[in-house]
DNA sequence: GGCAAGCTGTTGAGAGCTCAAACAATCAGT
DNA sequence: ACTGATTGTTTGAGCTCTCAACAGCTTGCC
């Protein structure tokens, strides 16, 4: 019940400026992609992590943890993927439960179709830009970040 | 016309685990604002721009630009907030053009009542776990990345 | 004055996301 | 086996965002 710890004027600016810079960065890649390939980032990484995983296949549960993303957030990705002829569904032969995710012919096709032009966005705006230092600084910052959400998100704390 | 400049291992894991971290923050930000104080973050940022505005009034064009949205999303949010009674609109005395949108006392409640749990929030997940070096790093990280995508923009360039 | 061009903002359709609810298959305990 | 809890996934409603199209006002120029 302490009094809160309000942000000064220079905390202010590195909250506003980081958030800034990522939402930029993630609307920018997601426009290029959308209109040179017609998919959203979301979609295009679901098919780089199916098209890396054996047989270009995947549970539903592993593909969602592998995106980060929720079970139902996922499953209205893969039925519009599945709409697309990117992506096929058929029942897991262990766990009847179960569905398995794969990747199609065409669904390859569109990933490496969209690839160059992605990587070449990524690499123009982040790693031109940066140094080596500031890259490094860059990945421990945001494994700070990510672990301390994680933690907070196991142990329900505070916030 | 070159050959593309794919990413390797490390720079992948360093791309991955920027926007993994900025995301979930992001979602874990907004997740804490809708269910303690009942509206999403793009919501929150209006009303702050209103409120540190003179007469707690702005156009809306002005406004977009404060908060890096677009005219269409921004008129969509407005919409939103004046249906709950913490903006109201009213014609430009200067540009019959133009709409003003002001914050109600409602609105100023609203605000009020979210953001200790907000700037809380803010300082557990960004400020408490990094270091002030950390901290500088980001802002000249941010500010690089932010200022490619700005200069790409105007000058149309590859992506 | 009159007209084209530009600015300001809204609208509607459609896409993708979140949340809560549902449902079927499996597992653990008796 | 049977029952209840858990797991894996889908579904539907509602919300916010994007994009393209539109409408009203203003400005500059003849």
């Amino acid at each position: 019940m302490s009094e809160v710890r309000w942000l000064n004027a220079e905390e202010q600016e590195i909250w506003r400026i980081y958030m800034t810079a990522c939402n930029e960065l993630s609307a920018h890649l997601d426009r290029q992609l959308r209109r040179d390939s017609g998919m959203p980032v979301a979609y295009y990484e679901i098919l780089v992590c199916l098209s890396e995983a054996p047989g270009r296949s995947m549970r539903m549960s592993r593909l969602a943890e592998l995106c980060r993303s929720s079970p139902s957030r996922l499953s209205h990705a893969v039925a519009a993927l599945e709409k697309a002829g990117w992506v096929s569904r058929c029942l897991s032969e262990t766990d009847r439960r179960g569905w398995v995710a794969q990747l199609t012919d065409a669904g390859f096709a569109a990933l490496e179709n969209a690839a160059p032009g992605h990587v070449t966005a990524v690499r123009e705006h982040l790693f031109d830009v940066l140094s080596p230092g500031q890259l490094e600084a860059l990945r421990e910052i945001s494994q700070a970040i990510f672990e301390g959400l994680d933690k907070a998100g196991r142990t329900p704390g505070p916030s």
